[in-house]
DNA sequence: GCCTCATATTCGCTAAGACGAATGTATTCC
DNA sequence: GGAATACATTCGTCTTAGCGAATATGAGGC
């Protein structure tokens, strides 16, 4: 219930309520980001970001882009309005948040880029 | 961590995850509310009411303000300017959402007031 | 085909959330 | 004071989320 109808807020809202998850869509939200970069970022091992991904992709908040070996993460803005706003409110917060900063002080471009750029 | 500097993003999001709480701020959100109202339109035990009211409490969305025997629930914009349009946001949702108009509907002024107005 | 790198998924385990039932507290009326 | 009303909190149970560790998948190079 709730889902069929409309959008699944619920799911919306429990995928923003997790700090491992604000960071990484503070991340992803700048620019598509790499997984390795988002490792390194945050300095979490790789299943727990991996993970945290599959519940924004879940979501509906971010999609995977395949490049080679790697996996390229970017926005996607909801296609219900209200999810969307939503969405913008909650990234403008994250653009500037202090600690939110800091994560991404951290992103460097990382193993799939560093050497070619 | 994540809570003491800014805003406690999470608990904000997680209070906001839920389909019950949602209906309980889609009522709050259009007028200050009375408790028996909120068990009448949702038609949930008065308990479970209370937990969630107390969860909505604890992220600062929601007072409460005692009227005689009766608790009367009404929104807060949290003091962080992120927060308040996230929230501005999730309620201009919630009133275009067609579950929670039958959630609204049903919300006829009760115990409290039905024989005084 | 085999090896390596990058990422995803699965597997216990523990912790947190949601629920119904029962109990506690504040207020009013008598 | 005692009873009744309105609401809050606690308790035990069940489900779900998050985590580290291990394993699986997919792509590229040899």
């Amino acid at each position: 219930m709730a889902k069929k109808a409309g959008y699944d807020m619920e799911r919306l809202f429990r995928a923003l309520g997790n700090e491992t998850r604000l960071r990484l869509l503070s991340l992803i939200g700048e620019r598509e980001v790499c997984v390795c970069e988002l490792v390194t970022a945050l300095g979490l091992p790789q299943p727990k970001i991996s993970q945290h991904l599959a519940c924004l992709r879940s979501a509906g908040v971010v999609e995977a882009r395949r490049e080679g070996k790697w996996m390229h993460y970017h926005m996607v803005r909801p296609a219900h309005e209200g999810a969307g706003e939503v969405l913008d409110a909650t990234l403008a917060w994250l653009q500037g948040d202090v600690r939110m900063a800091v994560t991404r002080g951290k992103a460097q471009r990382g193993c799939c880029r560093s050497s070619a750029v």
